[in-house]
DNA sequence: AGCGTAACGATTTTT
DNA sequence: TCGTTACGCT
């Protein structure tokens, strides 16, 4: 695999620092003149001392590990590097990060500073510079996604194999997984542990509620498995002394604990958490593991510090040895996980606990122009609680930062396609993202886009390894690798059906709880008990997944799959009815097949576990990307993502900050970051808009633009909505006394005020407004009053109640009135949807 | 046992 | 509004 030539720079990377990109430039064109930063072709390696560290510490469970600790010192692929040309095209504070490698380390790294830019150079130095061996580093990321981004990047510069088969990148818990597989067996973890999801985990809540006989009603097990992850995200067992047991609830949750955690054991299965608290105890309380370890890893890279938890954190100082090589790249005002375990004090006080540590910032923002930059600057500076730093680029001019204020969700989805189509010939779809903060947002923008034949990707939402047929597949598998996990047993146990009903399975649980074995022990103990009537039935089931069973040996993770399907008539059984639903699921499943095959052709460890390991950590940012498409995600997902354009909608009162987080405090600095995070992963074009009335729970209900808008500098700001000033409150009678009115905007505009660079879909909107006006009035009644509405009337609305005209446009059946309704709502109708009171 | 309907409840973010 | 669940009917 030697490269004739390696490519010679990283190809998605930031310019020069000295080289400023133009603001509008395209981005998509790299420096072709990047430096080279291998100065020899792999071909020519000469041969280099090896290190006397480049040999593993001797390790009995080093040989368990299949490809990934078998390093071939010999022919490792480590073109010298020189270091000259590692450092050039960085800034100051980067070059001095990447060559800090000895001792704790921490960078703070504001948004579009570079810092993936300088962990990549980091490895690149550790490697080709400080001579350690690849598989003595350890680099954490967040995402699948960056560390997939990282691999490669820096697999440009170190040679794939490098990358692949040596270093540890990943994030926590792909770390994890790969310790527990090592390692788990000291703390009597299978080697064939099965992980479950937060589905899994709440399923197995519920069933250790029955068993323990407490009403749901009373311990929701949302509720509970909840209260679980929170004790483990600090590393707390079910048995340890600081577990809270003063109320009577708190004892009643040790309670649940304890024995989901018994359950967990005797079902061979491990939670997300475990993932990390399980790793943790291995380093900290296995002597032979927790040395061999800190041995092994000479430097631990930390990516997103700002949202590790308290478990990952403890994970990280248990891993490291006595030089303390840590490097923590981090940025405190983009911490937004809080509400999972997060803890910002890791960052804020990282000198606390590594006293000595070095401290570096990146100041200077490559990504953002002056205007977003000083945007999104000002948001950010109102909190406290910050290590504070001052975001500069080099770069002057670029658009302002445009500001609308929508009537309606779909007007502000109206606005943003709108601009969308204005500047699509600008910058390629994929260039635009629409952020909001909750999933149900996305759909106003689906409507439009869809209308506008804009193609769209939407993140979040079901993932695809969440949808249930996918989940039976993945259920069979799971179960064939470790039989005696119930969740898995459970959920395809009579699917397809095999006239195995809730009676027998009953049976089962009975006897399973009665003997404490496990579901399909007692499952078994059932097919062969001659006073059962289910028996026969049973024993089929069984010799079927043991049929299935004896192919593991031999078969491919994606011949077992196949055989799985044959054998269970699953698909046909999807596709019985013939509907179209039931194809899709079985396209579904299809779709999975091929992504199984695919990945039993790239990797190296092609088994089902391997397998099994990888889907259980993906997100659904992982899915695949590809086609050219306008991106929708929540703020949370956009972090670490960065788009030309960029959409902050919904910024109201109770969506941005959320509800949830109005009264406290932190919450509301918590908020604040993750729209400074949204905002900051644009490079050219920032928009942020807001509706004054928006659906939920079902009702349209008034909203105020958030307070996050406030104080924003009004020179970097383009108020896209120069239009008539409010109409005063005095100038209408309210509707209803005592009930607030939400000060409409009149008059429709004549010309499309944000339509500056395309102004030629003009007539289009106004069809596409009369249209979506139909739609919300699909159920209006045959009408007396066709027209002759005018301004202060009193009216009736079917669906919307009474109101008060407040103005009208046009005449006869299309006038269309704006009618500010009881509720507070001013709406927009057409005239022969309204009657008299 | 399986399907359909009705009522109900729950709505933040995700490795 | 939507999705899930529970129950009742076939």
């Amino acid at each position: 695999m030697a490269h004739p030539q390696l490519p010679l720079f990283e190809p998605s990377d930031d310019p020069p620092a000295a080289a400023p990109r133009a603001p509008l430039a395209s981005s998509r064109t790299p420096a072709s003149a990047a430096t080279p930063v291998v100065s020899t072709p792999a071909s020519a390696t000469p041969a280099v001392a090896t290190p006397a560290s480049a040999t593993p510490p001797v390790s009995a469970s080093a040989s368990a590990t299949p490809p990934a600790v078998a390093p071939k010192p010999a022919r490792t692929q480590r073109p010298p590097v020189d270091p000259e040309t590692l450092l050039a095209d960085l800034n100051e504070p980067q070059r001095e990060s990447v060559m800090h490698s000895e001792g704790p380390l921490l960078v703070l790294a504001g948004a579009g500073s570079g810092k993936t830019r300088a962990l990549v150079r980091k490895i690149a130095w550790l490697i080709g510079v400080e001579r350690m061996a690849p598989w003595q580093i350890l680099a954490v990321t967040f995402t699948n996604k960056a560390a997939a981004e990282m691999r490669e990047r820096a697999g440009h510069m170190l040679g794939q194999e490098t990358v692949e088969n040596g270093l540890w990148l990943g994030t926590f818990h792909a770390i994890g997984v790969r310790l527990l597989r090592m390692h788990g067996h000291h703390l009597g973890i299978p080697r064939s542990f099965v992980i479950h999801d937060a589905d899994d985990s709440e399923t197995m809540v519920k069933r250790v509620l029955k068993r323990l006989n407490i009403d749901e009603k009373s311990f929701p097990a949302r509720s509970v498995r909840s209260y679980i992850d929170k004790q483990k995200q600090v590393c707390r067992g079910p048995d340890a002394p600081d577990l809270p047991t003063g109320t009577l609830v708190e004892r009643r949750h040790a309670q649940i604990y304890a024995a989901y955690e018994a359950e967990m054991k005797q079902a061979g299965a491990v939670d997300f958490s475990d993932l990390i608290w399980l790793p943790y105890r291995l380093a900290s309380e296995v002597p032979q593991v927790g040395d061999e370890l800190r041995l092994r890893f000479r430097y631990i890279l930390v990516d997103e510090f700002q949202d590790t938890n308290r478990a990952q954190f403890l994970l990280l100082k248990a891993l490291l040895g006595p030089e303390r090589n840590v490097c923590a790249v981090g940025d405190d005002d983009q911490s937004i996980y809080r509400w999972r375990g997060a803890e910002v004090e890791n960052i804020l006080e990282f000198d606390r606990e590594f006293p000595g540590a070095t401290v570096i910032r990146f100041e200077q923002n490559y990504r953002s122009t002056r205007p977003i930059l000083d945007v999104s600057g000002a948001l950010i500076a109102k909190n406290r609680g910050r290590h504070g730093k001052t975001l500069f680029t080099a770069r002057d001019g670029g658009e302002k930062v445009r500001l609308f204020a929508a009537e309606s969700e779909s007007e502000e989805a109206d606005y943003v396609v709108r601009r969308i189509a204005a500047l699509r010939g600008k910058h390629p779809l994929r260039e635009f993202a629409i952020i909001y903060r909750t999933n149900a947002q996305s759909r106003s923008f689906e409507d439009r886009l869809r209308a506008y034949a804009i193609p769209y990707k939407v993140f979040g939402g079901l993932r695809f390894y969440d949808r249930a047929e996918i989940k039976d597949v993945l259920a069979y598998l799971r179960l064939l690798q470790s039989p005696s996990d119930p969740i898995a047993l459970d959920r395809i146990l009579n699917r397809p059906n095999r006239g195995i009903g809730a009676t027998t399975v009953a049976r089962i649980e009975a006897r399973s709880q009665a003997s404490n074995e496990t579901l399909w022990a007692a499952l078994c103990a059932e097919a062969v008990d001659t006073t059962s009537s289910a028996a026969p039935k049973l024993r089929a089931f069984v010799d079927l997944i043991i049929e299935l069973q004896a192919l593991l040996a031999h078969e491919t993770a994606l011949g077992v799959a196949r055989a799985v399907l044959a054998k269970t008539g699953y698909l046909a059984w999807l596709q019985k009815d013939g509907s179209v639903e039931g194809e899709t699921r079985a396209e579904n499943v299809r779709e999975l097949l091929a992504a199984l095959g695919e990945f039993s052709d790239q990797r190296a460890d092609n088994s089902l576990a391997a397998w099994l390991d990888e889907v259980a950590l993906v997100s659904n940012l992982d899915e695949k990307q590809g086609d050219d498409a306008v991106v929708l995600l929540t703020a949370h997902m956009a972090k670490g993502l960065e788009f030309d354009v960029v959409f902050v909608t919904g910024m109201e009162e109770d969506l941005m900050p959320h509800f949830n987080s109005r009264d406290d405090h932190a919450s509301i600095e918590e908020e604040r970051r993750l729209v400074y995070v949204a905002m900051t992963r644009a490079r050219h074009h920032l928009h942020l808009s807001h509706a004054s009335s928006r659906r939920r729970f079902g009702q349209t209900r008034p909203a105020l633009p958030s307070r996050f808008l406030d104080g924003l500098p009004g020179e970097h700001l383009l108020d896209e909505n120069p239009r008539p000033a409010r109409r005063p409150r005095t100038e209408l009678p309210a509707a209803r006394p005592g009930l607030a009115w939400s000060s409409p905007r009149t008059a429709t505009p004549k010309a499309d005020p944000y339509a500056d660079p395309v102004p030629d879909w003009e007539n289009e909107s106004q069809d596409a407004a009369d249209k979506r006006n139909h739609r919300v009035l699909g159920t209006a009644s045959p009408t007396t009053a066709a027209s002759g509405w005018a301004r202060g009337m009193r009216c009736f609305h079917p669906q919307f109640g009474e109101g008060i005209v407040t103005t009208v446009e046009g005449a006869g059946e299309r006038a269309k009135v704006t009618v500010s309704f009881w509720d507070g709502i001013a709406r927009k109708l057409i005239a022969k949807a309204l009657s008299e009171p």
